[in-house]
RNA sequence: GGGCGGGUAGCUCAGUGGGAGAGCAUCGGCCUUACAAGCCGGGGGUCGGAGGUUCAAAACCUCUCCCGCCUACCA
């Protein structure tokens, strides 16, 4: 084996043995109870950044534990169509060869997206299959699938039916750049620099003016009236009078409406329906006539007087410089407003009236409220239930039709001879009642619509499948917040609707990945780190698990490289202690396991083990993948590579034979073999190799084989204290040669005095002189060695004579600091002891304890006194 | 406007009522044949601030100061 783990000769090798063998798919009529995971389906046109290598590697160890723990385990994977954000990828490759989409016509434009998704749109499943994941490769399904659309059509229709669906003209966010409406969801809001621009409308009897105050005075050419509140005395006077609505000059009424906010502006609003929602809402309230000014891609249209064919921004400039001509322009006030934006293409959105198709949300989301509150489906961490109830109870109708040409087209068709409609799951061409030709409608689905269905189109529904009865619901979802929302909330509204059941039994919302800042990383930015670059420099094992050690729940994770770099090192620790492993182990010494081992670091190792894998396994089943993580890795390290291979080398080495090596050896292959496993679903590779290269193994790939179970007949509490003894007093000598500065290769004398506790440690005084490097380890009862250095360990005291070879007045440092330290711990606890209330409210065992450690302090100052006082002596001569 | 999260060692973060922890960084000593991507040892924190509850608070309550996020039909 080489000296140091080469990650990139591997992984390719065991990824393709694993799909090869078929342990990713999953079988619906095999025993074992099921586990399901449904992947949040990446954007087809989506590279594997840091968000998806986070979620992708949190799944696959869920996974990867489940099955090995004996679950009939599928995760099912694909990738979404994402409507907009694909369009615009094709759009913008059409660009570079002087083409557009309307060139192309639809039909054409839809099959050059086709082939764009059959040549780029497996990027993404690629770089999955790089960082490891466990996918069931057979049932990869893409949103536009036949079967998913089937799906998609079948839903359509039956919301229709059930009137859930309906088409109307209404405010929606409009996106210039795209030309599409967008959903609320879909338009970010940015808290932005504006003004507040403070304009005169003349009365139109001539007897003054009123001011309005407006944050986009370029929509006011299609004012249709001002409102004020009829509360308001000041202007109460005002409603029924007239105003001439400036450069249009043309009368429109001053109404009342109890929705003008006396407090804000000048308590005088300007009544534009056709671009302002609450406007909207004012005017068929009011019955006033609603005029678009601003056209679908963003310029002012024939409504906007001279202002026509002119990009909504500059308008804005030049109606301001017109008013203020016309002394019109009262004041011009700074302000800071929330402006949405198009999350596909960051253009500011235009809030337009527009004829669009809708679903009714309160009907779908009160059962998915409830289904949250009485947690059938629980949200880890709880505190996301709270942003998801806020959002849920406050749900408006969502606008689902977008006006592009790539996803799932209306099942809707017209009948322009005789004005039907029809909503059909079937394709249809001719008017039932007229004949005439049908005219299927233009729009698409918002991408959402259809990964709403996901957990169960991606099972088979609309049919009733086998997988579809052995899967869903699905175990877990595990996604980011950030499409809490978009996805998660209309999954559960969906799936309760149509299968009667939630999706998921769980959902686990991970943090963010950020950069080592804390910012949120963006190409804009520069900061991001691209995954596929970590595994190429540090490994997949490596860049997997520095993931899960930092995915603590409800923070965000930053990442750096040097992070990863550090889990780099613990990969090749895991590597070299296997190496050194294997040295010890044969096929002879894998089934020895009735004669249990008496030595003490094979006990005690067991007996850790046991305690971890509970520990790991506990960990994985709450989602706390960085306590998972960080469990194996500091027994790994800090236990197995240490302690226990350190204390077995003198006896496998044959510098003693006061124990049975075989027996060893085999605690060794079974201690590797459960290492490897309990690694396995963090690091897959690396484990794979190791694996391969046991003697023995149980099965034809660690992916397959048993997941170790806590086994309470191997825990040893009697070995973990003793074991604690001779660690302790190791400890105690290396401090002081650490401390005194004894070089490393001096051996030293130590002499133990263990008040009748001295068998264990006389028992293994071979290993503790090899451990701390002691020449003679001797155990006295009586008068302490005069020149001592001293330590002690839970009231064991072990003296190093000094003779010549430390400083004294170093030593006597140490033994000052030391003292301290004892003299601060123990003045506290002795404060707390003798407090009368703390003897008679706290629980006896706290008591007790807080004792035992006071005691224990006690001892400890004692004995250093003394040796202080030696020490003295020494430096007086 | 409403809501949420965070402020613990130089850095990144664990730690939800009883002795302040980890990784990295740092300092000192070691090429001890599994591993220098390593081994051994050390230093370093009045747990954002104030008050309160309690025998006992980093943790619970109130207030407060910073940072971040989500959401919203105040023009």
């Amino acid at each position: 084996m080489e000296k140091v783990f080469n990650p990139h000769t591997i992984e390719g090798k065991w990824y393709e043995l694993w799909v090869k063998n078929g342990y990713f798919t999953a079988n619906n009529s095999v025993e074992g109870e099921p586990f399901s995971i449904v992947i949040p389906p990446p954007n087809v046109t989506g590279m594997l950044h840091m968000g998806h290598a986070l979620n992708n590697t949190l799944q696959d160890i869920i996974t990867r534990y489940k099955r090995m723990a004996g679950f009939n385990a599928l995760w099912v994977p694909g990738t979404d169509h994402a409507g907009i954000a694909t369009q615009n990828v094709v759009e913008r490759e059409l660009a570079k060869e002087g083409l557009n989409r309307e060139m192309l016509g639809r039909e054409k434009f839809v099959d050059r997206v086709w082939e764009w998704k059959e040549q780029s749109g497996n990027t993404i499943i690629e770089q999955l299959k790089r960082l490891g994941c466990s996918c069931d490769w057979s049932r990869q399904r893409f949103t536009m699938d036949a079967g998913l659309s089937r799906a998609v059509r079948e839903v359509f229709v039956r919301l229709y039916n059930e009137g859930l669906i309906y088409r109307d003209n209404y405010i929606i966010n409009w996106c210039p750049r795209c030309k599409t409406a967008l959903s609320d969801l879909e338009a970010e809001h940015e808290l932005t620099n504006g003004s507040l621009w403070h304009i005169r409308y003349p009365l139109a009897d001539g007897s003054g003016h009123l001011i309005v105050a407006t944050t986009r005075p370029e929509t006011m050419l299609g004012d249709t009236a001002i409102a004020v509140n009829p509360s308001d005395e000041r202007y109460a006077p005002y409603i029924g009078k007239d105003v001439i609505l400036p450069i249009v000059d043309k009368r429109i009424p001053v109404i009342g409406d109890s929705y003008v906010d006396v407090t804000f502006g000048t308590g005088v609003l300007k009544v534009t329906p056709a671009h302002d929602l609450n406007d909207f809402e004012i005017s068929k309230r009011c019955n006033l006539d609603v005029v678009k000014v601003i056209d679908d891609d963003g310029r002012m249209n024939e409504n906007a007087v001279h202002f026509k064919g002119m990009d909504r921004f500059e308008c804005r400039e030049r109606i301001v410089e017109e008013l203020d001509k016309k002394g019109l322009l009262e004041k011009i006030e700074p302000y800071a407003l929330g402006v949405g934006k198009c999350y596909r293409c960051k253009t500011v959105v235009e809030p337009s009236l527009s004829r669009q198709w809708f679903l009714k949300m309160k009907p779908l989301a009160e059962p998915a409220i409830e289904a949250v509150r009485n947690h059938q489906v629980r949200i880890i961490p709880e505190m996301w239930e709270k942003t998801y109830f806020e959002w849920m109870e406050n749900i408006r109708d969502w606008c689902i039709s977008r006006q592009i040409w790539w996803g799932h087209r209306l099942p809707v068709w017209y009948c322009d001879r005789c004005d039907r409609t029809y909503v059909s799951a079937e394709d249809l061409s001719t008017c039932e009642v007229c004949k005439g030709d049908l005219r299927q409608e233009s729009d698409v689905l918002d991408t959402w619509f259809s990964s709403g269905l996901w957990p169960f189109s991606t099972l088979g529904w609309p049919d009733d499948t086998k997988d579809l009865r052995t899967y869903y619901p699905t175990s877990v979802l595990i996604t980011a917040f950030d499409i809490l929302f978009f996805w998660v909330a209309r999954m559960i509204m969906m799936g309760i609707r149509f299968m009667g059941q939630v999706p998921f039994r769980e959902v686990y919302i991970h943090a963010l990945v950020r950069d080592a800042e804390g910012k949120k990383m963006s190409k804009s930015k520069g900061n991001v780190i691209d995954p596929l670059l970590m595994i190429d420099e540090y490994g997949t094992d490596a860049f997997r698990f520095a993931l899960a050690m930092l995915a603590a729940q409800g923070r965000d994770i930053l990442l750096s490289e040097e992070r990863v770099e550090g889990v780099r090192n613990f990969v090749n620790k895991v590597w070299n202690a296997s190496k050194l492993s294997l040295t010890f182990i044969d096929s002879g010494t894998a089934g020895i396991e009735s004669g249990k081992s008496a030595f003490l670091p094979d006990r005690w190792i067991r007996s850790r083990l046991q305690k971890v894998v509970r520990e790991l396994s506990e960990s994985i089943e709450k989602y706390r993948f960085n306590e998972a993580a960080n469990a194996v890795y500091s027994f790994v390290w800090h236990e197995y590579c240490d302690w226990y291979l350190e204390m077995v080398k003198p006896n496998l080495y044959g510098k003693v034979d006061s124990f049975d090596p075989s027996l060893t050896r085999s605690v060794i292959h079974r201690t590797l073999s459960d290492i490897l496993k309990m690694l396995h679903p963090l690091m897959p590779f690396v484990t794979e190799e190791i694996y391969q290269r046991l003697p023995v193994r149980e099965s034809e790939s660690i992916m397959v084989a048993p997941f170790p179970k806590y086994t309470e007949a191997e825990v040893d509490e009697a070995a973990e204290q003793e074991m604690d003894l001779v660690m302790g007093i190791v400890d105690v000598v290396r401090n002081i040669r650490g401390e005194t500065g004894i070089a490393p290769n001096v051996r030293v004398e130590a002499v133990v005095r263990a008040d009748g506790r001295a068998s264990i440690l006389q028992e293994y005084g071979y290993y503790i002189k090899e451990l701390a490097k002691i020449e003679h380890l001797a155990f006295m009862d009586g008068r302490p060695p005069e020149q001592s250095a001293v330590g002690v360990y839970k009231g064991i005291e072990v003296f190093v004579p000094l003779k010549s070879l430390i400083d004294v007045s170093k030593e006597l440092g140490r033994v000052a600091k030391e003292l301290q330290k004892i003299e601060e711990d123990s003045e506290r606890l002795l404060k707390k002891l003798n407090n009368p209330s703390f003897r008679e409210k706290a629980p006896a065992e706290v008591i007790a304890k807080n004792q035992e450690t006071f005691d224990e302090l006690m001892k400890k100052k004692e004995k250093l006194v003394s040796s202080r006082e030696l020490l003295e002596n020494l430096a007086g001569n």
